[in-house]
DNA sequence: GGAACGATTGAT
DNA sequence: TCAATCGTTCCT
């Protein structure tokens, strides 16, 4: 269940689509209803779901998710992928409560494509197919809904296009601003 | 060809 | 607060 999401919309300084189209970001171009996947810092994914019409350039940024089913492969895939670090896992001599292991699974976008196999592979993908899609969620009430600014950008700061599931424990952080 | 950087994460 | 780590972008 995805609970904490951002919007990169065109003419937005911070989105991968803002100086126009090139190979990574191609699918951004796209009509609506396809999967972006890049891939950062050297070693992370980030998996978005193109909202735009036809050579728009918008995207929405899956930031977190609520893991439903499924938990065990999630599990599996966050520790044979490369970058799970030792800190995820229980230690033996801390003295510190460990957060529940699912907890470190999908929040944040990074983790969660780690955790749902989601690579460069998937770029493109069409959502509206069978392989990778997304259901129909609950309904939620306007109130439970939280917005703040977008979380590691330089440029754009001020926008506030973040949304999240307020109180939602697989929200990646507490809102900025 | 090369430098600079990044929609992050985990360790210190 | 800081390093990891390499594809992408942009400049020469």
């Amino acid at each position: 269940m995805i609970v904490e999401t951002e919007a990169y919309l065109p003419h937005d300084a911070a989105s991968h689509a803002f100086r126009g189209e090139t190979q990574r970001n191609r699918v951004m171009f796209r009509r609506g209803g396809y999967l972006y996947v890049y891939f950062t810092y050297g070693m992370h994914h980030c998996a978005n779901v193109v909202t735009g019409k036809a050579g728009a350039g918008e995207a929405v940024l899956i930031r977190a998710a609520e893991p439903v089913e499924g938990i065990e492969i999630m599990i599996k895939n966050r520790h044979t992928s490369g970058q799970m670090g030792r800190s995820t896992r229980p230690r033996m001599h801390s003295r510190q409560p460990f957060a529940a292991p699912e907890r470190n699974l999908t929040n944040g976008p990074a983790r969660l494509c780690e955790a749902f196999g989601l690579t460069r592979k998937q770029d493109g993908e069409d959502l509206t197919g069978k392989n990778i899609f997304i259901g129909k969620g609950k309904k939620i009430h306007r109130s439970s809904l939280g917005r703040s600014t977008r979380i590691g950008i330089r440029l754009g700061k001020k926008k506030r296009w973040r949304f999240f599931l307020k109180g939602n424990p697989w929200v990646s952080r507490k809102p900025h601003g």
